[in-house]
Parts: structure tokens; sequence; C-alpha cells
DNA sequence: AGCCTGTAGTTGTGTGAGCAACTATTGCTC
DNA sequence: GAGCAATAGTTGCTCACACAACTACAGGCT
């Protein structure tokens, strides 16, 4: 029972990133082939977990590690499409919501479904209960150290 | 000592998500500070480590998981600054070799204590030894579950 | 009030990535 | 050995993102 040495945490870490990586450009796939990009998706779960449905540009940007610029295009596009409308701030007149429209609410609950056991499949029915309890403080920790302002809650 | 709900599985994999996010975000501004994209630091760590130094260029852009287009124009680039070059295949007159120059290989030299010890403050030291030997088989399942035809090894 | 620094969001611009179409070559089948 | 589907790589096109500059408003200081 050795601990693991330098290299094989060095392993570790790119077994980390290169798991993410596999995830997520499959579950991409499989949410553009739903008609919904998965920026999209997680601006949507990230609106419809808000209180009203809604939430100012700048914590919505924080929520999907998006830049500004980022999210007014990204938030422009979605008000096309009618999934989002967007609403100036009262207490703040610089400010602006986004706001989750019923539509928005719609198409959620149309790729949500297939979302999450797309999800089950490939992460969370991999794991034991055991490697559950171990896995969460690792990732918690993990995100403290690298934290930048936001606190997690983070993507969808 | 209850068994974790799907919700808290949900979360998890949220954390997960989370967690690459924000590491990621991180190295790439640091890596980006020393005047190498983290994209070309990913080509010259496999290039090195294949042998010879070289790598068809699909293959590359497997270990790297970018698109065969986007393999082409990210190994343009780095020709053009002289940190790898291109050969022709002798045994499949289509194939061509990336290949890590002197002056590649000396930009890794650079950067790599740089980014070691980023690795090392953003990730693997915060795991204890038992974490880390749960992480691993954890990591190796997602990874196998999510294949894509290539193995790991993947990203620096 | 007047100023001045900081913050919210949008817009101009450059860049990197994917998809699909294209060329060149391989290798299987008849 | 001729035909043909499959593969390797590049190129045209479009799109989404980041950075920086800009406008508008907020809030403290004098």
């Amino acid at each position: 029972m050795d601990s693991p040495t330098d290299l094989d945490r060095m392993a570790t870490w790119r077994a980390f990133q290169w798991a993410n990586t596999v995830v997520m450009r499959n579950m991409e796939r499989e949410l553009a082939a739903e008609g919904l990009p998965i920026a999209w998706f997680d601006v949507l779960i990230h609106l419809r977990e808000a209180p009203g449905g809604r939430l100012r540009m700048q914590a919505l940007a924080d929520s999907v590690v998006l830049s500004r610029s980022g999210i007014t295009r990204l938030v422009d596009r979605m008000v096309r499409s009618g999934l989002v409308r967007r609403e100036p701030s009262e207490e703040d007149r610089r400010g602006w919501y986004a706001i989750i429209t019923e539509q928005g609410r719609r198409a959620f609950d149309r790729v949500w479904p297939t979302h999450q056991r797309s999800i089950e499949e490939r992460f969370t029915r991999l794991l034991t209960d055991a490697e559950v309890r171990v896995l969460d403080p690792v990732l918690l920790k993990v995100i403290q150290a690298n934290e930048m302002g936001t606190g997690p809650g983070g993507p969808g």
C-alpha cells in the first residue's frame, strides 16, 4: 500500500481533465441533437432555479462561467428564440434581469429527461455510494482552492 | 450513513463540472500569461511524450480532443511560431506527422515548472493519498463509459 | 451640488473551433 | 487491375467567445 507518487498524482490530474472533456463532448452532442446547445441549457437551468426565474446579467455570467460580453450575446440569441426575456432592474437603473419565459421552461422540460438520463449513464450511475462520499469533499476542496469570487452551484 | 440520493449525485455531477471549469480557467490564464496558450501546451506535451517526438495529425487531434480541421489550424499556427514542424509519412502518402522542434522543447521546458506548480497547488496537493486511490478508478470508469475510440493518456 | 472612482451592460474587433465539402490516397472486392 | 467505399488532411464558411473601449448609472467625498 505505497503512497501515490507525484507522477501518479499527475496522472490523476490528467485523467480528471480527460474525463471531463470526454463527458462534456458527448453531452454537448446529445443536447445539440435535441436542438439545444449546452450553453443554452445551462442558462435555463440557472434561471429556472433562481427566485422569480430571473438573474442579473453578471450573476448569470458567473453561473455559467462566461465573460460579460459573452453573456450579453448568449442572452441576445435566447431572447430572439423566445426562451428568455430581458427586464430592467428597478433598484439599479444600470442593471437588467434575464428572465426565463414559459417557452424557456417548456424547452427545458422537453430536454431534461434525456439529459438527466445522459448524466446518469455517463457519470452518476458509475459511482458507488462510497465513491460519491469521497468525491464530494474532494471536488469542494478543488473548487474552493480555485475560487474566483463566485461560489459553486455552478454549471448544469 | 444514508446512501447519497439521486439529487446528491446530481450535485456531485455539477461540482465535478464546476471544479474542472474553474481549474481550467485559472490554468489557462496562467499559461497565457507565460505566452503559451493551453492548447499549444497540450500539443507540446503529447508530441514530447510520443516516440520520435512526432504524431500523426489524427492521433494528435484525438490526444488533445480537437476536430481534424481544428488540429490542422492549430498545427499551422505552431509551425508558423517554430514550435512544431510537419513531415510527410513514408508509410501512408496521405499522412503527415507533426513533430516537436528544438524550439518547441525549449518552450515546453520554460513553462513546465510554473505549470507543474500550478497543477499541484490547484489540484494534486489538495488530495490525500486515500482520495487519490479512490479517484483514479472513478475517473477511469467515467472515461471508459464515455470513450470515443481513443484511449486516455489524454490532455496535459 | 459637483466630482470622481467603480460597476452594469453593450458593442467593435480579432481569433479559435466545428461542420461540410473537397482532394489525394489506401485497400477491399470482384 | 478496375472500381469504389473508407480514410487523412486541408479549406470555406459560420458561429461563439474574450478583450478592450464605450455609455450610463451608482455611491462616496468634499
